[in-house]
RNA sequence: GUGAGUGUAGUUCAGUUGGUAGAGCACCAGGUUGUGAUCCUGGAUGUCGCGGGUUCGAGUCCCGUCACUCACC
């Protein structure tokens, strides 16, 4: 795997957690690692270069919108995502198998219909307003862009996803959600599995094409919900598998629903099977409560929209906990947002200044509190890294969660 | 001065043949975890201009009065 490779450094004792770094052909991530999302190649009200300075070491993008908008053909022809969006560091894409959940059954409708004692089986069997079907070749659906017709496989995807040309990439799953039966999970973790050894042979063949290209590194995706023994046997399964050159996944995506309080130990069981010389990327977290939780049982990167969409509705963080900035007890308030924080907003303007903008509806409170936000959660990430280097980590997580309020 | 019209929530307005008031926006408080998210959920609010009258009952009908708007003198 040419112009990939992690090494493990520190490690936790009696855990899976470590610091480490991936060196990628669009250079190094120092692990622990928060990934910002930026799904159709931007991170939401903010620059590029923006992210930069505030400490972003890669970017997540995701093959489904990029592939109904511009068309992965036009991001292949200005160079790969990188060069499209003006962003030199490594990048990540998602495979589109979570639009197959949120398009196709959408999670909180199926939580709703928990109430009325509906399992998303039977929205999946008799939903009329889904755009997405699921089968065990692959997905159909229907864009949200203008109801098209489309239809995934995980041949589909890795295609996709070698012209989007991510530094790092994800095979193609199928998301379920915790309403499904247990049968419906074992069925899936069944399916996905099949999809990876396909994403894993289409990949090779891909990279052989595209040998020009710089290489990218395919990350396998583990689901199983809740359930231990589904867990367990997706990551043998997994790490079992091996492409046409004998090579296998080059690192692993830990993703699927599950409940806050459960976290850890999926992760955990998780880690227990995944080979420790490959990275682990945690799919979709960002508080926190959950930053430590995932880190210590093993998560080296994760990624989360939670940062970017909550700040454009005036929610920001602080290591006291979360409050929104439009809240009339901050009209008049004109100390920073975080004056912990070393980002450019809570260095340049007030408390006061923001809640105006988003009273105002003025864009450019989007972007101030993007900007902080994306700060918190990369400084906060950074610190846990330290922390573990330091062999200080246990310490510095019951400080940090004491006063978070968790 | 004459004629006409309008006065209902902070605001713009809706209120069916009379049955003790609603909506949008604003306001207040939450939520959002591989973005279908400038999105979603809750909440508070009224001497229906004022005074009489008719009626079991009036924001709705009648009389008077005040304010504002327009037109004409």
């Amino acid at each position: 795997m040419g112009g990939f490779d992690f090494t493990v450094g520190t490690r936790l004792d009696g855990r899976h957690g470590r610091t480490g770094t991936i060196r990628t052909p669009h250079g190094e991530i120092r692990t622990p690692a928060f990934v910002p999302v930026g799904t159709q190649a931007t991170v939401k009200a903010v620059l590029p270069e923006t992210m930069r300075e505030l400490g972003a070491q890669a970017l997540l993008a995701n093959a489904y919108h990029l592939y109904l908008r511009p068309g992965p053909d036009i991001v292949d022809e200005a160079g790969g995502l990188g060069a499209f969006m003006n962003w030199d560091g490594p990048t990540f894409t998602d495979s589109g198998g979570f639009q197959v959940m949120s398009l196709g059954v959408g999670f909180k409708k199926v939580l709703a219909m928990e109430s009325v004692g509906v399992s998303s089986d039977d929205v999946i069997a008799k939903g009329k307003e889904r755009l997405a079907h699921v089968d065990d070749d692959g997905v159909t659906f229907k864009s949200h862009v203008d109801g098209s017709r489309h239809r995934f496989t995980p041949e589909v995807s890795m295609r996709i996803q070698h012209q989007l040309g991510a530094d790092i990439i994800f095979a193609f799953d199928e998301l379920t959600t915790l309403m499904n039966t247990r049968d419906y999970q074992e069925r899936s973790v069944a399916r996905t599995h099949a999809w990876a050894k396909r994403c894993l042979d289409e990949h090779h063949r891909l990279t052989v094409e595209r040998a020009h290209r710089p290489y990218q590194a395919l990350f396998g995706v583990i689901q199983g919900a809740q359930y231990e023994d589904l867990r367990r046997q997706a990551c043998r399964g997994l790490a079992a598998l091996t492409g046409p050159d004998g090579g296998g996944f080059d690192g692993y995506g830990i993703g699927g629903a599950l409940e806050k309080h459960s976290l850890g130990e999926i992760v955990g069981w998780c880690c227990d099977e995944l080979p420790e010389d490959r990275p682990r990327h945690m799919l979709g977290i960002s508080e926190p409560e959950d930053v430590f939780v995932a880190v210590a049982n093993g998560a080296d990167t994760f990624d989360c929209v939670n940062p970017s969409r909550v700040a454009r509705n005036a929610a920001v963080y602080t290591l006291d906990g979360r409050y929104n900035i439009d809240g009339s007890r901050y009209r008049r308030d004109f100390t920073p947002i975080d004056p912990d924080c070393d980002c450019y907003t809570c260095a340049h303007y007030t408390r006061a200044y923001v809640h105006h903008l988003f009273r105002a509806k003025e864009m450019l409170a989007s972007t101030l509190c993007t900007i902080h936000n994306q700060r918190f959660t990369i400084r906060l990430v950074d610190r846990v890294r330290d922390a573990i280097d330091r062999g200080d980590f246990d310490q510095f997580q019951s400080e940090t969660l004491a006063r978070w309020g968790a």
